[in-house]
DNA sequence: AAACATATTTTAGATTCTAAAAAAAGCCCT
DNA sequence: AGGGCTTTTTTTAGAATCTAAAATATGTTT
């Protein structure tokens, strides 16, 4: 067994290019702490594998500096994300993570992850073949809402699925022939936050996505945490409200999500209301006509936007008080959310950390595009890059 | 720098030894996955340095195995600890953790950490001299009721003192002579259970100790778990009632401590009581005094009981949801805790677990002895001899 | 006593890193 | 134009740590 990741210091050489582009070696080996002979065999490794390329700089006085950059067309990825509303969305981005090729399409219901993996590994395989540098194509990564084992590349558990532990990395692998890693749609975001977001350069973060449900994720010591049965954080069922709590789709009470996700917010809004105020059938159009109300005025609309920003921020400031990560990045799903929800939020989350711990996590907000999932895919592939020799 | 810790191998077979303890080498490459050479040569080192010895064993058939075991009295640890009502206790422990000499002494009140750290120093010289081995104890690890950075040694905060980042460590080692490292009191806990108690052999564990206030510390991935900012776990204050909560000495409010530690509890009773049946001033007295009622049919006594329990496991099964650890270990300061807590706790742990999450975590009770802060100081030295080289 | 079985150590070599020396590549000055 | 200077990068020699396979050790069994 090696002492630990064999390409531990190639993958923070990495990183720290991609961080500092365009940069030279001896400045790298002073970023890194790694001997500049070291950085010379492995910089000369990544650009043997194409991924790093040399680009002059101007002289400052000796030998002028040999700036290394990433090469954007070094590898491409096809990211892949099965979205909860049953559309495939794939994107193939470069190795900067900008899209250049998309193509979704709506999958044929199944009851069966065979299946399911067989519409995934069809569509995968058309992005590949139609969209540029097929060729190039070096790996892909396909996000699923769903409890996966991302080592094994197994899910766990798919909601409206009866099959447990199946092997659905292999599946798609076996159809479109190149190398496929699985992960949770959630993880992906904080992959993507990691390398090309908020998170880039930071060890310790956790992202928090506010979207149907309320998810999390979370980078420890530069590593993706994977919880030691390789399931991700549940934030959204942090029981917020151990007493006398509102009822959640998990079977349990008092979650998180029941107050402050989207459809917590309409679902509470339809219990004040009555619901006569909310026949439409689609929850983001539920959710937009809420609010509109708010907008317009409506009370219990607007009550309901703060509670929700405040019990999430109490959730973020437990959080920060468990884990004290150096940073929090709040995703919503809609720009409302955003605006609604961060007020309160920030006031919750400075009125709830522990004294001793404020002030030393900030909060940062960005919004959910479906874009991002690609970008934590190909963020993916970046890491396994350097895991698969 | 190096590929990861050095001596992270070393490391391993040590914790492997004693875990397995008596044990052939075949078998610690068998179980650490490392090459029989690999174990040939680190033994040999462990053997140089006295931690480990020999003993032989029956043959199988072959060559017979030489077994090898931790060598008790290879080195010894002074731990000391600073109890919150300002005593400092003092335990002399072998490498099994086994206290071989005691002393404590009533510490001098005072204001300035300068002056702590002396009279500190003063009492764990004498029992190093006092004590037997005095040759032979390696390092010292003092354990303190603050906010401790372990990695420098520095006390960051403790309550009734003003300073902030006090070189402690530093101080009490020029004193004593010995190398000495400083952590949180429920870091050594963490440590003490780790390498000692029910977190033996578990890489991602968390230690809660229901105390006066309530505290945590987790080992995730085998490493105790410092945060970016160097602080640790701050359960106590988890919001647990974020709405209407009531107030916590640390100036929130909804804090778990406030519902579920000893003081909550007792100062719960209080209220609903209107106080004359408290008079008395002890803390630990008037806790005595409040189970004592519950055990006598007390309703409103057996009530704070059952909530505080509710909450405490509410509050844990959070943390599962967000971490994941194979175990929970909690740790009760009075047996009375421990017997009216545990039911309720656990009951509450099943109920808010996340489903897929249910059933991965087991949950053990303890009970907190002085005795154990020393065991954590002599792990810290365990792991301190493979850190300094 | 020879054959056999299992445990441990040694040996040779791979990998990865570092420190220090050497080489490269421009600028500046006379 | 050429020598000296500065800074960057590469090369070289060697240290540290691990592995696989061979050699050795030390019993039991026949």
């Amino acid at each position: 067994m090696r002492l630990s990741d064999p390409e531990f210091n190639r993958l923070s050489v990495l990183k720290k290019l991609r961080l500092e582009e365009p940069v030279s070696r001896t400045e790298l080996a002073r970023l890194t702490g790694l001997n500049g002979g070291t950085i010379t065999t492995i910089t000369r490794d990544l650009m043997a594998r194409g991924l790093v390329v040399e680009a002059p700089a101007a002289s400052q006085g000796g030998r002028p500096k040999m700036n290394l950059r990433i090469n954007p067309d070094g590898a491409f990825a096809v990211g892949a994300t099965l979205t909860p509303d049953g559309r495939l969305i794939t994107e193939t981005v470069n190795l900067r993570g900008e899209i250049v090729f998309s193509l979704s399409e709506r999958m044929v219901h199944t009851s069966r992850l065979e299946d399911l993996a067989g519409q995934v590994g069809a569509i995968v395989k058309r992005a590949v073949s139609e969209g540029p540098a097929a060729q190039a194509i070096s790996q892909v990564g396909v996000g699923l809402p769903a409890i996966v084992d991302t080592r094994r590349g197994v899910v766990e558990f798919l909601e409206m699925f009866e099959e447990k532990a199946f092997p659905f990395g292999e599946r798609v692998e076996a159809l479109v022939g190149i190398p496929t890693g699985i992960d949770n749609n959630v993880n992906l975001l904080a992959r993507a936050e990691h390398w090309f977001g908020e998170g880039t350069g930071i060890d310790d973060f956790t992202i928090v996505i506010v979207d149907l449900g309320i998810g999390a994720a979370s980078y420890q010591g530069g590593q993706l945490h994977l919880s030691s049965h390789g399931i991700e954080a549940e934030l959204g069922h942090m029981k917020i409200m151990p007493e006398n709590g509102r009822p959640c789709h998990c079977g349990g009470h008092g979650c998180l999500q029941a107050y402050s996700s989207m459809s917590g917010i309409v679902e509470q809004y339809w219990t004040a209301t009555g619901g006569e105020a909310l026949a439409i059938l689609d929850m983001q159009d539920r959710f937009t006509d809420i609010a509109t109300r708010a907008q317009a005025g409506d009370e219990v609309a607007q009550g309901l936007f703060v509670r929700a920003g405040r019990l999430l921020g109490t959730a973020i400031a437990n959080h920060i008080n468990m884990q004290g990560p150096e940073r929090i990045v709040v995703l919503f799903n809609d720009p409302r959310l955003r605006e609604r929800l961060s007020g309160p939020l920030l006031e919750a989350v400075e009125r709830d950390t522990f004294p001793f711990l404020r002030g030393l996590t900030d909060v940062k907000f960005g919004e959910v595009d479906e874009g991002r999932y690609a970008r934590g895919a190909a963020a993916m592939v970046l890491e396994r890059l350097y895991q698969a020799r």
